[in-house]
RNA sequence: GGGUAGGUGGCAGAGUGGUCAAUUGCACCAGGCUGUAAACCUGGCCUCUUCGGAGUUCGGGGGUUCGAAUCCCUCCCUACCCA
C-alpha cells in the first residue's frame, strides 16, 4: 500500500497530521527513536512502546555488515527479525559518509568504506543502498546522499547537493518493493542558495516524503535554528518532511515551528546511557553528587517506569557503581519524554497556542 | 630477643641524588554527547593564585650535599621467618 499522509491542524507554520505506512499510522509531529543495529540500545519494543513509541529507526550500513541485509531477509525481514510490529524507517547510510569519513572514499559512483569493524572493503553505491533496505523491508527508506561537515566550504556542499540529487535519481530509477516508500534528502548546509536548488530539483521528481539532511553536523545551533524555517518551507507541503538527526529538545521544538513533521536523534538514548536526563527543568545529570540523598523522582509528572517508582537517589547510585539498569531506566525515561513533548506540541498545534508552548519550554529549560 | 622486607598523595602502586608536586590505575568531582565506530569521551583532583606562578609534601627527628621521596644516623610502625 501507499503512503498516506494528511495534514488535520495548523498553527503558523506548525502541523499536525497523520502518516500512515504498511505497519501502522504515526500522528505527526514525531520523535523516531533510533535502532541502529536492530535494537533501540538498552531497550525491548515493549519498553518502547510503553512510553509511546511507534515508529523507529535501523541502518543501511550497520545491518548490512552485521548480520547482513540479505540474512534479516532470510529471517523474515527486520519487522519479524527484532520484533518491531511498528513502521521502521531506515537510514541509507549517507551519515555514515559523514561520520566515518576518515575511513570512507567518496566518487559519483558511491561510497567506499572500509568496514569500521575489520576493515573490510564496502562499497555502498546508490543503487546497494536500496537493495539493502528493501532487504531490509522497512516501511521508508531514505535514498543515499552526501552529507558533508557543518564547516564544508560552499564549493564542497555544491559538489554534495549534485552527488546527492543525482543519487537520489539512481535510488528512485532502482527502487521497487511492493510497500516501502522512499524519501529523498535535501542537502546544502546553511547556504539558502544551495538548499533552494537542491529542494526544486527533489521536489520535481515527486519522492513520497522529504528529509533535511546535514543539520547537527556542527554548524551550531544558531546557524541551524535559523535555516530551518527557510529550508523547511522548501519541500512539498503535502507531503511529510523529516528533519534527519535533530535533536535537543528545544531544536526539536525550532523544527515543529518550521513546519517539520518527522525527527530522529540518537540524544536521548546515548545522553540517557551517560547519565543526562532530559526534564522540563532542563537536563539533569545523575551522576552529580547532589542527587545523592534526593528520594525524589526524577520526574514526578512523567508516566515512565523509572519515575514512577524510583528515586533520584537510586538513580544515581546505579550510575556510580555502573549498574546496567541506570542506563535502561534512563534511556526509556529520555524516549518518554521526547515522545510526551511531541504529544504535547500536536496539542498545542491543535489548539492554536504551538508558539506560546514552545516559549514556556524553552524558558523552562534554561 | 634475632633476621628479612617494607613505610610515597583517599586507596593500590611506580619512582630510588637534580628533568618530581611526584608515572599509572581505581575512587572522587565536573563537563561534553544531535540521520550511534559512544553503557563513551574530556578535564580536574596538596594549599593559595592577579593563572605568570608562589608555598608546603613522599612514617617522625637529625645529618651529608649546591641540590634528597631517593644517601647516612636514629626513633616509631607494619608484614613474614627464626627463637
Amino acid at each position: 500500500m501507499p503512503l498516506k499522509f494528511s495534514v488535520t491542524h495548523r498553527d503558523d507554520c506548525a502541523r499536525v497530521g497523520s502518516l500512515t505506512v504498511q505497519h501502522g499510522t504515526v500522528p505527526t509531529p514525531m520523535f523516531m527513536p533510533v535502532g541502529t543495529r536492530a535494537t533501540v540500545k538498552g531497550l525491548t519494543p515493549l519498553m518502547l512502546t510503553d512510553v509511546g513509541a511507534c515508529i523507529i529507526l535501523g541502518n543501511t550500513y550497520h545491518l548490512t555488515l552485521r548480520p547482513g541485509d540479505e540474512l534479516i531477509a532470510e529471517l523474515g525481514g527486520l519487522h519479524q527479525f527484532m520484533n518491531w510490529s511498528g513502521p521502521i524507517l531506515t537510514d541509507s547510510g549517507g551519515f555514515q559518509v559523514f561520520s566515518l569519513a576518515s575511513q570512507m572514499k567518496i566518487t559519483d559512483r558511491g561510497a567506499s568504506f572500509r568496514s569500521h569493524i575489520d576493515g573490510a572493503p564496502l562499497e555502498l553505491t546508490p543503487e546497494k543502498a536500496v537493495e539493502i533496505q528493501q532487504n531490509l523491508g522497512s516501511d521508508i527508506a531514505m535514498v543515499l546522499d552526501e552529507c558533508p561537515p557543518g564547516n564544508a566550504s560552499v564549493d564542497v556542499l555544491q559538489k554534495a547537493v549534485v552527488r546527492s540529487i543525482a543519487w537520489a535519481a539512481r535510488c528512485q530509477a532502482h527502487h521497487r518493493h511492493p510497500y516501502q516508500s522512499q524519501f529523498a534528502i535535501v542537502q546544502g548546509g546553511t547556504d539558502i542558495a544551495l538548499r533552494v536548488e537542491c529542494a526544486r530539483e527533489l521536489a520535481s521528481m515527486n519522492f513520497p516524503g522529504y528529509a533535511l539532511g546535514g543539520f547537527s553536523v556542527g554548524e551550531g545551533p544558531v546557524a541551524m535554528h535559523a535555516a530551518l524555517p527557510e529550508c523547511a518551507a522548501l519541500l512539498p507541503e503535502s507531503k511529510p518532511r523529516y528533519l534527519m538527526g535533530v535533536g535537543r529538545p528545544e531544536d526539536l521544538l525550532a523544527g515543529i515551528a518550521a513546519g517539520i513533521d518527522l525527527f530522529d536523534c540518537v540524544m536521548p538514548t546515548r545522553n540517557g546511557r551517560n547519565a543526562h536526563a532530559f526534564t522540563d527543568a532542563g537536563v539533569v545529570k545523575l551522576r552529580n553528587a547532589k542527587h545523592k540523598r534526593d528520594p525524589a523522582p526524577l520526574e514526578s509528572d512523567c508516566p515512565c517506569y523509572g519515575c514512577r517508582h524510583f528515586s533520584r537517589a537510586y538513580l544515581h547510585h546505579l550510575f556510580s557503581v555502573d549498574e546496567m539498569l541506570g542506563p535502561i531506566l534512563l534511556s526509556q525515561h529520555n524516549i518518554a519524554y521526547y515522545l510526551r513533548l511531541m504529544a504535547r506540541s500536536r496539542v498545542a498545534i491543535q489548539r492554536g497556542g504551538f508558539g506560546e508552548f514552545r516559549a514556556e519550554c524553552v524558558a523552562r529549560w534554561r
